[in-house]
DNA sequence: TAATGTGAAGCTTTTCACAGCC
DNA sequence: GGCTGTGAAAAGCTTCACATTA
């Protein structure tokens, strides 16, 4: 079995965080900072819900996790919470962060302001392609791979973000593990495997837009989006395998 | 309450299939697209998942809501599989997307390989600022922004992706609405709030990072992974809403 | 015999609704 | 009076384990 991402067990029973939480905290946390730049100085469970667009118990259950940092009748302090939910994402410090492939992708992963003023700083910007080593983006200078080691040491970099091609991504992936990297962000489109105790995570635009193909089609049944067939090979149902005639009552 | 995105109920009882399962079905896609390639005829629930990533029970599960499309004591065959995957997330035609936002990560996405080869088309580039407008990106030429509503009714373009900063992101997911667009991928770092019927996915880099800071701060407790301080403001309990004294045994 | 398809069990996540506190 | 924090219920998702079938 492939080992691939480990959310360190959600239910350790009692203690640690939901993973669905987790997942949200940065949502808050961007809400937040939004509405301390307002100068917003309170802010109640319903606000800070819809500014994150999620629902208010939601936000209280998730909330309830970190401790009981709000005040009853009166909501939660936003500069405080600010601090408490960057805490409990390990945000005190600015992660240093390796970015390995500097085509357009990688490119624009290095400029990408969010990145510094959310908790990241880019270590490096390394490819292995020659041609593209020196090329300066933003103030960064493009190293070759093999300067990773030497990178991974010199800033302590933990995180890894692969924006290669699929072919390259698991090579990547073996040397940022053997670097010393322990968490991966994957932007090729193929499935990485890595040791025990390393995390993956992985964004995929093509499967982000089939997901949002797949209800377009629904609302659109009947309405041809667009105008023929394009994509797939044949509905040839290959040698015999298929039993049921035509899949439409799916159901279970 | 603030609209934002809507997946067709899961549980429309019976039908439907679960939104879990629809988040899998391009990884599937893309384990078989990838054994296809390498001419394998048949494959194994086993097999598959390893592939993608997954358990074999999952999997079974996930393709059951789809019909009985395997053969027991066999496995299922890959071509007529991949035609049923495809068929169900409504990849049986190319659907037309249109990219607003001509900065970087805009580039990077026009010339995203993955995009052609995996369903969809650049219908076109879009860009508010006229000195972008005319730029020629992997054979596309950037298009002033006021060109949408031509580019959706020309194209039937019903996908739109965002790639503008934060602060322009509503504006354009209105614009696109207006347009006549009913999905939207959105990788701007805001909640943009569309009117009901309009699907929204988010992709956000910091948000990846973010969750992977927390699990990689929890690994290393104790072994600091980089120096000092540099991101949060102040640990300052603000004027006196901190109840808890020190946010450790947090437990419920 | 080998591997799918699927009820049923177990677990996680969400929602409800209200007690508790400011 | 208003709003948080949280048990309890409901919904959703994953895993188990095995009957079923080619």
């Amino acid at each position: 079995m492939t080992a691939v991402s480990r959310p360190p067990r959600p239910s350790a029973k009692g203690r640690g965080i939901p993973e669905a939480t987790v997942a949200r905290l940065p949502v808050y946390l961007r809400a937040l900072t939004s509405l301390a730049e307002q100068g917003t100085a309170t802010v109640s469970s319903d606000a800070l819900a819809t500014a994150a667009g999620v629902t208010s118990a939601k936000l209280r259950k998730d909330l309830s996790y970190l401790g009981s940092y709000g005040t009853r009748g009166v909501g939660y302090d936003v500069d405080y919470l600010v601090y408490q939910v960057s805490r409990e994402l390990g945000l005190t410090q600015a992660w240093p962060v390796v970015i390995v492939g500097a085509g357009s992708l990688g490119h624009a992963l290095a400029r990408y302001g969010g990145f510094a003023s959310r908790g990241f700083r880019v270590a490096a910007l390394l490819d292995a392609d020659e041609t593209r080593v020196g090329q300066q983006v933003d103030g960064l200078v493009v190293r070759h791979v093999d300067a990773l080691q030497d990178v991974v040491d010199a800033e302590a970099v933990a995180i890894g973000v692969i924006a290669t091609p699929a072919a390259a991504a698991q090579q990547v992936a073996d040397h940022l593990v053997a670097a010393g990297v322990t968490s991966i962000l994957n932007f090729a489109p193929v499935l990485i495997s890595v040791p025990e105790g390393v995390d993956v995570r992985k964004v995929d635009l093509a499967v982000e837009l089939q997901i949002l193909a797949f209800h377009e089609q629904r609302k659109a049944r009947g309405g041809a989006p667009t105008h023929l067939s394009v994509a797939v090979p044949e509905p040839e149902p290959a040698s015999g395998p298929v039993p049921a005639p035509e899949p439409e009552a799916v159901g279970r």
